[in-house]
RNA sequence: GUCCCCGUCGUCCAGAGGCCUAGGACGUGGCCCUUUCAAGGCUAAAACACGGGUUCGAAUCCCGUCGGGGACGCCA
């Protein structure tokens, strides 16, 4: 049985790196039937900070990484915290200094690199190979008894019954010295896959200056888990086909490390938007509703009036890629612009007269009936015929009216849904707004 | 500097010697729709880094060059 893990250290939070990382690993384990076990590195005291921990474990749950071992759950390898686990390490250490393979330098202990070279299979790269004569006689117990990353994670995996290690591309010179271990512990090395780093749009290695980095903050900006997971997926990974809208199921069945590509991977903000709002399309009104109240508790009351509210949501739809465009575009569904648009003012309403246009406008609305889409744009388109009026004119003036903004949703199906009383008051508003400062 | 990995449209992924006049997606351009912005429909442009081989035949195999990335810690 595959057994695969996903060991990050918690130094920094859970970035999408390692989150695709952690994905690769949890895909493999549940397509095979594996186990998949989460493991802490924190053997670097200074740098290890136990929030982070949290902050790595909630990421995973966010995208809905489960894992079998590991943290909160415990399992038959316990514990899965390496600053736990110090007595094994220093057995090991201990092990290769009285068989002859380390040897102690200044307090610390050095591995005993022999001549000779050392290679491995990898399953995206295919067989690699060192020449052990650039490889250093490395650390393997530093001179505060803590072991250095080499021994522990090998001894670990070791421990643990992994399989498949499935990490970074930046590990792939680390390989040849934990080989190298096994061998000296006399041990069969796992199955080793390197996948391919995410790059930003400068090709350089992820990092803060290109905007958000972790995971969480993706949830902050108001992405869904699930196409950050189906975004993440085809990230250095292809399915063969070429679907690319895909669950999680699907993504279990079809996923295999042949499939993953050699080269590094653009991450391309454009696309996940698109993921995000094909995910967001998939939601019902009651799903959508719920993401939104915990994204922002009480910000919008979409519970009150499931009808209403249903064609609103059909309204944003199209026009909302992320759960913040939601917050925003649902705003003038519920609040009377706080203040009109300056740029807007002074294209659509800078024309002598508009008060007064809008003022019509209002008195129109205010017997017209029935109130609906098709009444409302007749009236309007009326009016602005008897007034020497384009439409256009009377319908931007309007839409500032009602959202303060040059853009919005078509404005009949806004006046419908915002009802007459608000939209008289509303254009109300904007009239004696002009009136009173017709600059502003 | 040394070692390692990688090199197909702007980006992600197909392509594992003939099926390729290289396919899909995102993005981009144009047109349609239209009260703005989106969405949608139609459509277009866009790539095998370069040079040598091997072969009847190469995006696919080999070598070199160039380019990009990574690693060289008592960090992980």
């Amino acid at each position: 049985m595959p057994r695969l893990r996903f060991a990050p250290s918690p130094t920094g939070y859970l970035h999408v790196g390692g989150a695709r990382t952690a994905l690769f690993n949890w895909l493999y384990a549940r397509r095979h039937g594996g186990v998949f076990v989460l493991r802490i590195e924190d053997t670097d005291v200074e740098r290890s900070q136990a929030e982070m921990v949290t902050g790595i474990l909630d990421g995973l749950r966010w995208l809905g990484i489960d894992w079998d071992e590991g943290p909160e759950i415990g399992g038959p390898h316990a514990p899965y915290y390496q600053s736990q686990r110090l007595d094994r390490y220093r057995a090991a250490a201990r092990q290769l200094l009285d068989s002859g393979q380390a040897f102690e330098d200044g307090g610390a202990i050095r591995f005993k690199v022999p001549p000779g070279k050392t290679s491995f299979a990898d399953s995206v790269h295919g067989p690699i190979e060192f020449d052990n004569e650039h490889i250093e006689s490395f650390v393997i117990l530093r001179s505060d008894t803590h072991p250095t990353y080499h021994l522990s994670v090998v001894v670990d995996d070791i421990d643990m019954a992994i399989t498949h290690v499935v990490r970074g591309d930046d590990h792939i010179s680390n390989t040849p010295k934990q080989v190298l271990l096994y061998q000296a512990f006399g041990k069969t090395p796992p199955a080793f896959a390197h996948v391919p780093l995410i790059m930003g749009a400068d090709k350089q290695r992820l990092s803060k200056r290109h905007g958000a980095t972790s995971v969480m903050e993706y949830e902050t900006l108001g992405y869904l888990p699930e196409a950050m997971v189906n975004f993440l997926a085809l990230l250095g990974w292809g399915t063969g086909s070429n679907d690319e809208l895909l669950t999680k199921d699907e993504l279990i069945q079809r996923f295999d490390l042949d499939g993953i590509s050699g080269g590094n991977a653009v991450f391309n903000t454009e696309k996940l938007d698109w993921f995000n709002h094909q995910y967001l399309l998939k939601l019902t009104d009651n799903e959508l509703t719920s993401r939104l109240q915990a994204q922002r508790p009480g910000a919008w009351d979409l519970g009150k009036d499931a009808a209403w509210s249903a064609r609103v949501l059909a309204l944003l739809r199209p026009r909302c890629k992320r759960l913040t465009d939601y917050r925003d575009q649902l705003a003038p569904f519920f609040v009377d612009p706080a203040s009109y648009d300056a740029d807007g003012v002074k294209k659509h309403l800078s024309a002598p007269g508009m008060a007064a246009h809008l003022a019509a406008l209002k008195d129109a609305y205010a017997t017209v009936a029935p109130f609906d889409e098709a009444s409302t744009e007749q009236a309007l388109r009326a009016l602005a015929d008897a007034r020497g009026l384009k439409a256009a004119a009377l319908i931007h003036g309007t839409r500032l009216a009602m959202t303060g903004r040059m853009v919005s949703p078509g404005i009949f199906e806004m006046l419908v849904l915002l009802g007459r009383d608000r939209v008289l008051s509303r254009l109300d508003a904007l009239a004696t707004h002009l009136a009173n400062d017709p600059t502003s």
